[in-house]
DNA sequence: ACCTTTCGTTGGAACGTTCCAAAAGTATGC
DNA sequence: GCATACTTTTGGAACGTTCCAACGAAAGGT
């Protein structure tokens, strides 16, 4: 560590130069001689000069970074979504800002405030505590993307998602198409993914003339509460279970093994979002796969065209999810 | 949004009162009279006003905000540590600002390079990818801790780890104490922390008379590594496999099970890191688990211990790991 | 030789804060 | 009623940058 660090101004003077000239040259306009150019350069790197973001900042009044909020990284689907964020924002020369709510909706605010007075330009939400109310006031202040749910309106607040309806249908249907009739789903509890995937299972089998098989034991998004629920499932013999997401299949397989039962020879399951940890070898989960890495492009997109474009009208983006079969769920 | 963001001028306008008592009164000084603290702190709501962390951190010379670099937010370890690291800062009042190299190294570099404009006060690297050289100039310029890795001494440098090698030892013992001898080792490939969990194997092997048994089968840190290695050790028959991490585990034990064998009937198998995703009920996972949370929460402590006494020499902090029994490993 | 244009360069203002020294106001003591 | 002390408030400088208007020098046109 230096005593202090080198400002503009230490550049200048030792290229013998004015500070106009090293920011003209640093931010690379063409209006300066080759001559100083190359003076400013080596006395910048000599120095080990580093522009400072804040100064700058302040100066052009934009801060070049996106905030971004994560519900729980613990859950590799939000993970998988800022993989993609991140990398699309840094191709529209944006840094990225990154805090986490953990379980407190409390701390979700401050963070989200945090974000605010570090000037962010934009901001990607990917978690579905935030109410609708709090969601509206914040996007009236700045450029807000809501990642993985669109059951929110307000000015200034694209959304980016999948059909989750449509979602939970390619499964039901992948599942019938196998012969199964007693499919039975494990919802993910009360919150609006959750419902969707719940309806599309229940317009699914309705459509397939399954309506009588309907049925829907209350569940939730992790290992533990997928565990219960099949637990409880399994007393209705069903030959196949549709499980809310990936995490909480994976609790339902084992609640089966435990049961002494066999994943697919004696009951299917078929998850939902598609992480990476469901295609490794020894889960080989069938899951309907969100393009996780798009949608985090495609709101970091979403984001900058608002940014260019604040007054346009709420974009609400849809990607398509679809089925990939792997080893849990085979014919009757 | 509105035409344009409040400032303290704006606040100390409408409350009647001069901007320096606008600062005074939101940093919370005790020199403020009551009455003029409420005509400031209603003035301030009503605005919507929030504090230019920018302009903030240029004129105290002090950003308040910590840089994370990730290797790669897809290995959950990672996303683990993460999260001890960033609850910690959050404490010590420090904002995060988070970057992931990917898989391009000069992308590393670039992202600190981002890191260090925004003036973070320190640097926490979770990444085994940058050479001793440039985290010795790195860590010249601003405190840095690495985490994870401890082959590196440099000023300024900190270092928060695990013993691989006394971890590798219990696991190893673990296994002998279960009446295993044929113990093959799949390594995790060509970096620090995985040679000296190689090196534990051995020294464990040797103290419990195995030596005759050691065996290593190159592998590496990935599902399908492990998934490779593993088909390759069956060959020479082992009765259980100690295997560089856990998602490598996982890998190997897909391959036992495709070989026609039962994991923990016929083969026994250890993973190492602990991470969350080896407890869910259909992994079940044997390991010799990093206290993660603890790791990064170390890592914020010895970065923030820097920071107030920059001059003190380098600390490197070492965490306990332990066994933690599950259900691939069993008696023979 | 002089006016105009172009090119390269410059000082100063501005960005929104914090901090400091000093001013203004209020209370206390004699 | 005045000096003293203390509390509250204030204007201005500073932080490191960018941007703009303006400058001098060199080049071009007449």
């Amino acid at each position: 560590m230096s005593a202090t660090k080198p400002t503009i101004h230490d550049v200048a003077s030792l290229a013998g130069v004015s500070k106009s000239l090293v920011s003209l040259a640093l931010s690379g306009s063409s209006k300066v001689s080759e001559q100083s150019r190359d003076k400013i350069l080596e006395a910048a790197e000599q120095l080990g000069y580093r522009r400072n973001a804040a100064a700058r900042s302040l100066a052009v009044k934009r801060s070049q970074t996106m905030g971004v909020l994560i519900l729980d990284l613990h859950n590799p689907v939000f993970a998988e979504i800022l993989d993609g964020v991140q990398s699309e924002l840094r191709d529209y020369g944006y840094s990225t800002m990154l805090v986490t709510g953990g379980d407190d909706p409390v701390l979700e605010k401050t963070e989200i405030d945090t974000l605010l007075q570090f000037q962010v330009e934009g901001l990607v939400l990917i978690s579905h505590r935030l109410d609708a109310k709090e969601l509206a006031l914040i996007a009236k202040e700045v450029p807000t993307v809501t990642v993985t749910r669109e059951d929110i309106t307000a000015t200034g607040l694209d959304t980016v998602c999948n059909d989750d309806i449509a979602g939970a249908q390619l499964a039901v249907d992948h599942l019938v198409d196998l012969g199964h009739s007693r499919i039975i789903c494990l919802s993910g509890g009360d919150n609006p993914v959750s419902h969707s995937r719940v309806e599309g299972y229940k317009i699914a089998m309705e459509r397939n003339g399954k309506a009588s098989f309907s049925s829907v034991v209350p569940g939730g998004l992790t290992d533990t509460t997928g565990y219960r629920a099949a637990t409880k499932a399994l007393e209705q013999k069903p030959t196949a279970l549709f499980v809310a997401n990936d995490i909480a299949a994976m609790g339902a397989i084992a609640a089966i093994e435990e049961a002494g039962l066999q994943v697919p020879e004696d009951i299917s399951v078929v998850g939902y979002d598609g992480i990476s940890l469901g295609a490794l070898r020894s889960v080989n989960l069938t899951t309907i796969a969100q393009p996780l890495d798009d949608l985090g492009r495609l709101a970091a997109k979403s984001l900058v065209q608002r940014i260019n474009n604040p007054k346009s009208k709420s974009v609400h983006t849809r990607v398509l999810s679809k089925l990939v079969v792997r080893g849990t769920a085979r014919a009757l």
